[in-house]
RNA sequence: GGGCACUUAGCUCAGCGGUAGAGCGCCUCGUUUACACCGAGGAUGCCGGCGGUUCGAAUCCGUCAGUGCCCA
């Protein structure tokens, strides 16, 4: 016997365990049956499960649970990325608190810290994703620092080197101060800042007490200054462009140059060229073939080697002995200091207050300082092509459309891909330097070794380099890498491309683009076929969840409280394709209820002896209700694998919702029970033959998105062994012969007790009042369908019986309404108040006659009728038709009563 | 500054050319033996504004306004 309440924890974790024990999670590269592929996109080894994990791997579970059921081969692939600057940093303060420096103890025991941190407490999100339910197939599961994927990096490193695609180069990055290393463009956010525009004054060359104003936010940066911007047509410093100025501070003497990149109306209209240190003025250094010295050092700190040269004394201008005194100086100390001295030789015309976007880290934030650099470079431009072209092809979609803009706009103007990590943790990048700087790419040390002999003679020694790859660079070798490239396994075989990668958009740029420009590459073809692309999770209000705002929920906890399938409900119901998904607690305790419903039509249906039988012929069924509610299922299972095969979690969660909650207990199973209370016999065998067959097909529905439940419903009624939910068939409809009339019939019944129901609410008439129902210009078949549900009729009707009214009976004080052809009369002389029924018959008529204008109104529109749909005109026809003998019934039903 | 998305019932959102919907909330009623995480009934909308296309627009097109996001 089923518990009175639902327990989800009594049964979660033993259901999973039972999964996994018996292989369920599997996939199986040697059976026949066509694979169906996700790749998790693998979330960090450091990282613990939130809501936005518990939003895309509910979707990910939901869509492969479907396809397993369906009989494909599904591969879920687990695993997690390194994620070379989180995790280093996280080994780094934990090695701080026991006061050890990573440079101190070195990089080899420094990277047994890591890989003892990994092994006790990484990876715990793939604990967690466990009793979120997700069926990975766990035995599978890989670390993109395994032996194996790191085999594939290095692979794909030396061929895109081999290739050109892969090269060294000095340009500017963005540098992480307090990492000390570069990282991508990707994981620069920008943040909006309340700063100054600093108006400083540049002594033009050759004309004393003539200065060509600059305005800055960032001053200290100046040190490095190498010319002085102005826009070709700006009137203004027409004449000034060719000649030069002195930089205070340096006396270093600089160009004026014209260039468009100066905007005349923003600040002075003439800006300082600092090419070493700013992204764009780097481009206008390049075209101009100015210098680009660097004045901050690695750690942001105010560094002289560059310049020290070209320091030169210039009364009341520059001061070399005080640009020394800055050397070593943080670059946010050395602002005050170069501002003060600069207001002190009066060279400082003024300082405006300005909002301007200053990129940080996302990981240290702090502002990042763009710094020129040597690194490795991967021409993500040509990688490129091959995969903005899959994607205009149709050869991989995304889902929702719009979002392949958001993939062509960064594709097609994709940057050269810093892949060079100043770090420890990663994948170190398989270079060899020469003595001499020749640089020797292999696949290892004595490969490297073999190519310098061959180039330099023996006796050779070389360095590694000591840079590490960026952690997507492994993460966009994922969708292969994870299934032994680049060996040639069965695995890749069948597996590769997968189906569909599911992320959030924030994320199109990572996984997305890179996955499918090495997969392009190494591959010759796209990793996935779609891209199904999901919302954020965001707090009931609609901002953002943050641990620092304090409005994070966090998954375990509602699972905690509620079970994991009401979780896994309320974000299926709630994502739609694209949209952010507004998330509460609250919202997951409403939809709880959608579970309990279902556990207790479970229960009735135990307590009735409602039990799996294999030998019902749901072809073979009878009576209405056992037809109609066949029927019912059919269209659901419809409409919840269409929702499914256009990503639709939402609406195959609704789809769900109506039937179980609305068809079947609402209606199917009260009008089961008079027969479920009567006698034995072939009208009850085929209720229940029909009830055990649609909570069996309920099951199989849900399973994807509710598992455990289900799975628990399924085993304890013994619609299969223990276990095997997971694996059952996913329905197909059934054919149910006369589906057509028992649609007509049911439908009929339903709007029958629905308006009775609604007259009597509506007259106030108490339940206990129970009333005969009288039926005015019935059909024979009405009637006779009254008589075959009397027991349903009286039930949920409140009535004690059902029949025609008889010639020349005239009952007084009736309430009436149409159902169909005819008119029911209730006799409630007792407890109705005339006066009230005649106005709520009035507002009836009001209502029908409203329907009745609006449908006259396009029929007499002779455009409508000519250029329409045949079918609409005819349908509208029909409509007007069934209004005008509803009006002309609630009539009647008025003149009965007016005296 | 460029681009994208959104604006529908009190709230959260479906619908995207042919009778305005759901869930939650709200109001009324309810010990009918699965379920109060329930049942029955009810109210609530110039579908952001303005133009246009169309026989017909919440739905298509322009435009304006507001909101959010991405890029610079």
């Amino acid at each position: 016997m089923l518990d009175k309440t639902l327990s989800p924890a009594s049964f979660e974790q033993r259901l999973y365990e039972g999964w996994e024990a018996s292989g369920a999670f599997s996939a199986d590269p040697a059976s026949g049956a066509a694979p169906f592929t996700i790749m998790i996109p693998p979330p960090n080894v450091t990282g613990s499960l939130h809501i936005g994990h518990a939003l895309t791997f509910t979707i990910q579970d939901t869509l492969i649970r479907w396809r397993r059921m369906q009989g494909r081969d599904a591969l879920w692939q687990p695993g997690t990325d390194h994620a070379g600057i989180a995790t280093q940093m996280v080994v780094e303060r934990l090695l701080g608190s026991q006061g050890v420096n990573r440079r101190d103890i070195g990089r080899e025991k420094f990277l047994e810290h890591v890989w003892e941190w990994k092994a006790q407490s990484g990876g715990s999100i793939t604990r967690q994703l466990r009793s979120l339910g997700a069926s990975l197939d766990w035995p599978r599961e890989r670390f993109t620092m395994d032996a194996g994927l790191s085999d594939a990096v290095r692979e794909v490193f030396v061929t895109l080197h081999e290739q050109g695609l892969i090269y060294r180069d000095k340009r500017l990055v963005n540098w992480d101060s307090k990492f000390q290393t570069a990282i991508s463009d990707l994981e620069v956010e920008n943040r909006e800042m309340k700063g100054s525009l600093w108006h400083l004054r540049y002594p033009v060359e050759g004309e004393p007490g003539r200065f060509l104003v600059v305005a800055t936010t960032r001053p200290e940066t100046m040190l490095g200054d190498t010319a002085v911007a102005v826009h070709p047509d700006d009137e203004r410093f027409r004449d000034l462009v060719g000649r030069h100025v002195i930089l205070p501070l340096t006396g270093r003497r600089i160009p004026v140059v014209a260039d468009e990149y100066s905007d005349p109306e923003k600040g002075s209209g003439a800006v300082k060229i600092t090419p070493a240190h700013d992204f764009n003025d780097f481009a206008v250094g390049k075209r101009h073939g100015v210098a680009m010295p660097s004045i901050l050092d690695a750690q942001g700190a105010v560094w002289l080697e560059e310049i020290e040269a070209s320091l030169q004394a210039v009364p009341g201008v520059a001061d070399p002995a005080f640009v020394r005194s800055l050397a070593g100086q943080d670059r946010f100390a050395a602002r005050k200091a170069i501002v003060a001295e600069l207001e002190r030789l009066e060279l400082l015309e003024k300082i405006e207050p300005h909002n301007n976007a200053v990129p940080h880290g996302d990981r240290s934030g702090v502002p990042i300082e763009p710094r020129l650099t040597m690194q490795w470079y991967c021409d993500a431009a040509t990688l490129a092509k091959p995969a903005i072209e899959a994607v205009e092809t149709g050869r991989t979609e995304f889902v929702p459309k719009h979002f392949e803009n958001v993939f062509f706009s960064w594709m097609r103007d994709i940057q050269p891909w810093c892949i060079s990590r100043q770090l420890w943790w990663g994948h170190q990048i398989p270079a060899w330097y020469a003595p001499d700087g020749s640089v020797f790419v292999a696949r290892t040390e004595e490969e490297a070794y073999a190519q310098a002999r061959a180039k330099l003679g023996d006796g050779v020694t070389l360095t590694r380099d000591e840079d590490v790859l960026d952690t997507w660079f492994s993460s966009a070798l994922w969708p292969f890498s994870t299934l032994g490239w680049p060996r040639k396994t069965p695995e890749l075989e069948k597996y590769y491309p997968g189906d569909v990668l599911v992320t959030g958009w924030d994320i199109i740029f990572f996984w997305v683009a890179r996955m499918m420009m090495m997969g392009h590459h190494f591959m010759g073809d796209a990793p996935f076929k779609t891209v199904y692309i999901h919302g954020l999770v965001r707090d009931e209000k609609g901002q953002k969840m943050s641990k620092s705002k304090g409005n994070v929920i966090d998954p375990l906890e509602l699972v905690d409280s509620f079970g994991a399938d009401a979780l896994r409900f309320t974000i299926a119901s709630l994502a739609t394709p694209g949209r952010d998904v507004k998330l509460g607690r609250k919202r997951v305790e409403d939809f709880r209820s959608f579970g309990t419903k279902l556990w207790n039509a479970a229960r009735f249906c135990e307590m009735n002896g409602i039990a799996p039988n294999a030998s019902f012929d749901p072809s073979k069924v009878q009576t209405p209700l056992a037809r109609w509610i066949l029927d019912a299922a059919n269209s659901a299972i419809a409409e919840a694998t269409a929702a499914l095969e256009a990503y639709r979690m939402d609406d195959y969660a609704g789809a769900c919702y109506r039937f179980v909650w609305n068809s079947f207990c609402d209606w199917f199973l009260e009008f089961a029970k008079p027969a479920l209370n009567g006698p034995d016999g072939a009208e009850k065998a085929e209720v229940k033959g029909a009830a055990q067959h649609v909570l069996g097909t309920i099951l199989r529905l849900l399973h994807p998105v509710m598992p455990y439940l289900t799975e628990e419903l399924w085993d304890r009624f013994g619609y299969g062994a223990e276990f095997s939910l997971i694996r059952a068939a996913w329905p197909e409809p059934v054919a149910v012969p006369g589906a057509e009339e028992a649609r007509a019939e049911l439908d009929w019944l339903v709007s029958l007790i629905s308006t009775v129901r609604g007259v009597r609410s509506e007259m106030n008439v108490p339940p206990s009042v129970t009333v005969p129902l009288l039926l005015q210009g019935a059909s024979a078949g009405t009637l006779a369908r009254g008589e075959r549900w009397i027991e349903a009729i009286r039930r949920l009707g409140r009535a004690t019986e059902f029949r025609a009214l008889a010639e020349g009976e005239a009952p007084k004080g009736v309430a009436q309404a149409v159902v169909g052809e005819a008119t029911v009369l209730l006799p409630l002389a007792e407890v109705i108040d005339l006066g009230a029924e005649r106005a709520r018959l009035a507002r009836e008529q009001d209502k029908v006659k409203a329907e009745m204008a609006k449908i006259t109104a396009k029929l007499s529109n002779a455009d409508f009728v000519s250029r329409a749909k045949p079918e609409v005109v005819e349908e509208n026809r029909e409509r007007l038709a069934a209004s005008e003998a509803e009006l002309a019934r609630l009539q009647a039903a008025l003149a009965r009563i007016s005296d």
